[in-house]
DNA sequence: ACCCAGGAAATTC
DNA sequence: GAATTTCATGGG
């Protein structure tokens, strides 16, 4: 990998393991929205970023070698090694490992946990387009305003000030009550997102299900998404579905240290392929 | 054990 | 064009 300065963009050119397309609708994140250029753009920690790639490059467009270096490397996790733990995978067995291969080039986005938590709360029993729809008016309506068409994600402490009512207008349902709990919970410190990090698994999920709305799939999704625990194994419909007709119901410790990133290819293979679960 | 909230888009029939 | 499904959870 090597990263260039190319006027106001910054290039990363032989780049493994990185698909935009794939790591972007892949399931695991909700803002990144692509243009009829097949560029992608996204706001993390109010910055807002357009990128694109051209065969082993990448570009992110309108930004410095110091915010790549302080937001983006991190963000898109480049300093994980995807072959080698994707070799790890792979010898687990020969579905995963066709699994794998076919999810080549996804990453998991080291996403803020606050954004992760929400997100995910907003996700349960809902589609992506509609979830993505919720976010969006949740964020023009009570987020900090970052240029003409984007606004951040608003912080616990904002929401936590709002009524049920003032949540009326992003048509979420049942899930208001579960996204004030949230933001009531961590801008409190009930639950203390520091702490989450220095957790064993089980505990964090258990500290994360303190909150009302949050059963083990959504604490789960927000520990692999939002705090990177590579271990954390989100079951949803498509892997209880794909655990049960492609694994013999293997569970999480099957898939081992790298659990989560196995459930994220698993997830992609199933929902790609989904007449592997006629009848 | 079941059923519903509250809602809409995509997919399947 | 209607019915079903959708990255669930909690309460009755």
């Amino acid at each position: 990998m090597e990263i260039k300065q190319s006027g106001n963009n910054i290039e990363i050119c032989d780049v493994e393991e990185f698909d935009l397309e794939k790591t972007f609708e892949c399931g695991q994140c909700f803002r990144w929205e692509k243009n009829c250029e097949k560029k992608y753009t996204g706001i993390v920690y109010n910055k807002v970023l357009t990128v694109h790639s051209e065969k082993d490059k990448v570009i992110l467009e309108n930004t410095s070698i110091d915010d790549f270096e302080k937001i983006w490397r991190t963000y898109f996790d480049l300093d994980t090694d995807y072959v080698k733990i994707k070799e790890d995978i792979s010898r687990i067995d020969p579905v995963l490992k066709e699994a794998t291969n076919f999810s080549t080039g996804i990453r998991i986005l080291r996403q803020e946990p606050w954004e992760t938590l929400c997100s995910f709360i907003i996700s349960q029993n809902n589609n992506i387009p509609r979830i993505s729809g919720i976010i969006n008016r949740l964020c023009e309506a009570y987020g900090d305003k970052i240029d003409d068409n984007n606004y951040s994600f608003p912080t616990p402490t904002v929401i936590a000030k709002l009524k049920e009512e003032d949540l009326k207008i992003l048509r979420a349902g049942f899930r208001t009550g579960y996204i004030l709990d949230a933001a009531h919970k961590i801008s409190s410190g009930e639950v203390n997102m520091q702490y989450i990090e220095r957790m064993s698994l089980d505990d964090a999920i258990k500290e994360l299900i303190k909150i009302y709305g949050v059963g083990k799939k959504i604490s789960e999704c927000t520990l692999l998404y939002g705090f990177h625990r590579l271990d954390a194994f989100p079951v949803d419909v498509w892997m209880k579905r794909a655990l049960k007709e492609l694994f013999c119901n293997a569970d999480r410790k099957y898939f081992g240290p790298y659990a989560g990133i196995a459930q994220q290819y698993i997830f992609h293979y199933s929902r790609m392929n989904k007449d592997l679960f006629k009848n």
